[in-house]
DNA sequence: CGATCACGTGGTATCGATTACAGGGGCGTA
DNA sequence: TACGCCCCTGTAATCGATACCACGTGATCG
C-alpha cells in the first residue's frame, strides 16, 4: 500500500495548466471581477480536470476569515447539549459556516484549553457553555476581540450576548404540582454551585416555598446517583427527588431501582430536561423541558449577527414543566 | 460596546519587543536548536508580555501539518455516535491532536460537503462513519493522499483500516434467546439496506432460523415507530420486534406504548445497542452492548498511526448480548 | 481622428509563521 | 598568535492563496 502522491494541486498548476495567472484563478473561483466567459470556463475546465481543491489554511491567513465558528460546550455526551451542538451547527451550516465542537468535559482547565485552540485556529466567532463561574478564558476572547456569545450558562462580568431558558415560572409551577401532590419536604440534586444554572435553578426552585434537602452534583449521573443515595439516607426522608439536569436525574433513577423504590409511591421525582425515553418509563417522568433546538438555532444566529457586525440583544427563552406522573397525583385538598 | 482593537500580535510583535529575529523566537517556541537561555527567558517574557499566541493557520501552512483529525459522523444526536466521539476527541487530545466532529445527519451529500470541507482545512486524518454505501467521496480522499480510517461501517471497496463491533455471535445469541422464550415469528426493525451494519445485522440475524418479517428503517427514531406499526399491522402479528439501532428502538418501544402493548407479554423487544436508560424501563430491555469507548479510542489510535506512516490492521471488537427481560423467560421447553 | 475610459489581466506584495543558509563571535588548539 | 570549528543568530525564501496596482487593448466620445 505505497501511499500515492500526495496531490499537491495548487492555484499556480491550475493558472499554468489554463494558462493565466493565479489573480485570474483566484478571481474566477471567487466571482470577482468579471473574467471572460471564454477564461472562466477554461479556469473551470482545468479546475475540474486538475481536481483542484483551494487550500482553506492559505485563503484564511489571506483573508483573516475562516467561515468557522468554535463551539465548546461542556458535555458532548449529554444529550441536551448534543441536540444543541447539532442545532447550532445546522444553524451556521445554512449560513455557510462550519462549526467545530469541542468538549470540555465539565472542566474549567480543558475550557481554557480548547477557547485557546479555536482562538488559534481563528474561528470568526465564539460559542460557550461554560463549565463553570471561572471567567479567566474570558479575558482571553476579549484581547483577542473575537465575538463571543454565551450559551445555556452565564459567567460573572461577561459582556456579550446571552442565549438561555429561563425556568424560573416552571420551576415555580413544579412547586405547586409538587405540592398540590401533598410533598413538602423535597430533596433537590443540584448543579454545581458555581455554574450559572446551577445555582439559578436551585434558586428560583427554592422560592416555591418547600422544605428543601440540598445536595450538590456535577451535571453527570454520578453524581446524581450519589446526591439521591445521600438524601434517602438522611433521618427524614424527603418524599420526593429534583434533580436539576438530565444525566443527574438518570443516575436518581437508577439509585431508586437499586433501592426498589417505587415512584412515586415510595418517593417522586421530577426532572431538569426532558429526554425522549422519559414518557416510556412507568410511571412517565415529570420534566422542565427546555426548547434545546431553539436554542441552539438562536445561538448560531445571535454569534452571526455579533460576526456581521450587528449587535444582537440576549435571547431568553422559556422552559415549560410537563407533567406526568412521576410526582403522584394531586389530592383533591386544595 | 466598540469593538477592542483586535489584538493582531504577530510573532514579528514579539521579535521585536525582544530585540531578537522573527526565526529565533520561532526557535525557542518550537524547542528548537538551543537558544541561549538568556534570548530565551527574554522572547519568553516577550511573548507573556504581549499576551502572543501563533497563528494556526499560518503555521500549518507553512508546516502542512495542523495537528486535527476529522471526525464525520452519521448522527449527532444518535447517543452512540455521540459516546463515539467523545472518545475519538478523548484519545485524540490525549496525543496532542484536536478534533473537528462533522455531523452528517445520515445523508450521503452532507458527508461528502463535509469531507470535502475538512479536507480543504487540511486535517492530517479522517475517521468517517459511512452514511451510505456510496463511495464517491472515497475517490477524493484518496486523491489527496489523506490517512482515512472508517469507523463502525464499511464501504465497498475502501482500501483502509476498518475499526468495528462483530455483532455475529451476540445475534446468533440472540435468536437462541428468542427461541428459548417461545418466539417464531420475529418483526426485524432493520438498517438501511445500503449501509453495511444495516445489512451485516440483518443477515446475521436471518441465520439464526427465526421466521423473520424485516421492515427497513434509516437508524432513526420517527423510523423505528414506524417500521414496528407496519409489523405489528400485519396479518400475523411478530410475538417480538428486534430493532437493529437504538434510536430506532426508542421508536418502537413509543408505538408499542402508543398501541398500549405490553412487554413482553404481548410482544417481546429487543435492541442493538445498549443505552442507560434500558435498565431503567419496565420490563428492562434485552440488548446487544457494543463497545463504543473502546471503538473510538481504536479508531483514534488507528489513524494516529497511518498518520505516522504506520499500517495499523483492523479492529474488530465484538459486541455481545445482554439479556435482561423483554424478550420474555426462557420457556422449560428446549 | 485623437484622447479617454473601462475592462480584463498579470505582476507582485502580503498574510504569519518555519527553516535553509550564511555570517559573526567566542573558544580551543597548535 | 593564528587558524578553525561550533554555536547562536539574522536574512530571506517559502507555504498557497488574495488583492492592490499598473498596463494594454478595444470601445466610446468629442
Amino acid at each position: 500500500m505505497i501511499e500515492g502522491v500526495r496531490s499537491v494541486t495548487t492555484i499556480k498548476d491550475v493558472a499554468q495548466h489554463a494558462g493565466v495567472s493565479t489573480a485570474t484563478v483566484s478571481r474566477v473561483l471567487n466571482g470577482h471581477a468579471a473574467p471572460t466567459p471564454e477564461t472562466r470556463t477554461r479556469v473551470l475546465a482545468a479546475v475540474e480536470e486538475l481536481g483542484y481543491r483551494p487550500n482553506a489554511l492559505a485563503r484564511s491567513l489571506r483573508t483573516t476569515s475562516t467561515k468557522t465558528l468554535g463551539l465548546v460546550i461542556s458535555d458532548l455526551v449529554n444529550p441536551f447539549f448534543a441536540e444543541i451542538a447539532r442545532a447550532v451547527e445546522e444553524e451556521a451550516r445554512a449560513h455557510g459556516y462550519c462549526v467545530i465542537v469541542a468538549n470540555a468535559d465539565e472542566s474549567a482547565d480543558q475550557l481554557l484549553t480548547y477557547v485557546r485552540t479555536l482562538l488559534d485556529r481563528r474561528v470568526d466567532g465564539l460559542l460557550v457553555c461554560p463549565a463553570t463561574d471561572d471567567p479567566s478564558w474570558l479575558a482571553e476572547v476579549e484581547q483577542r476581540g473575537v465575538p463571543l456569545v454565551l450559551l445555556d450558562r452565564t459567567v460573572p462580568d461577561a459582556s456579550c450576548p446571552v442565549v438561555r431558558a429561563d425556568g424560573a415560572q416552571a420551576l415555580a409551577d413544579l412547586a405547586e404540582a409538587l405540592k398540590a401532590a401533598g410533598h413538602q419536604r423535597v430533596g433537590v440534586i443540584a448543579g454545581p454551585p458555581d455554574t450559572s444554572t446551577g445555582r439559578e435553578r436551585l434558586e428560583q426552585f427554592a422560592r416555591g416555598g418547600l422544605d428543601l434537602r440540598v445536595v450538590h452534583g456535577d451535571f453527570r449521573r454520578e453524581s446524581g446517583a450519589r446526591a439521591a443515595a445521600e438524601l434517602l439516607d438522611a433521618p427524614d426522608r424527603p418524599t420526593a427527588l429534583v434533580a436539576m439536569d438530565n444525566l443527574m436525574g438518570l443516575g436518581a433513577l437508577e439509585e431508586l431501582r437499586r433501592r426498589g423504590l417505587t415512584v412515586p409511591a415510595d418517593v417522586g421525582l421530577a426532572v431538569y430536561d426532558d429526554q425522549p425515553w422519559f414518557p416510556l418509563l412507568d410511571p412517565p417522568i415529570t420534566v422542565i423541558a427546555q426548547p434545546t433546538v431553539e436554542m441552539g438555532h438562536a445561538a448560531a444566529r445571535s454569534l452571526l449577527a455579533l460576526v456581521a457586525g450587528e449587535q444582537p440583544a440576549d435571547v431568553q427563552l422559556t422552559a415549560r414543566l410537563v407533567v406526568r406522573g412521576s410526582c403522584g397525583e394531586a389530592t383533591g385538598a386544595a
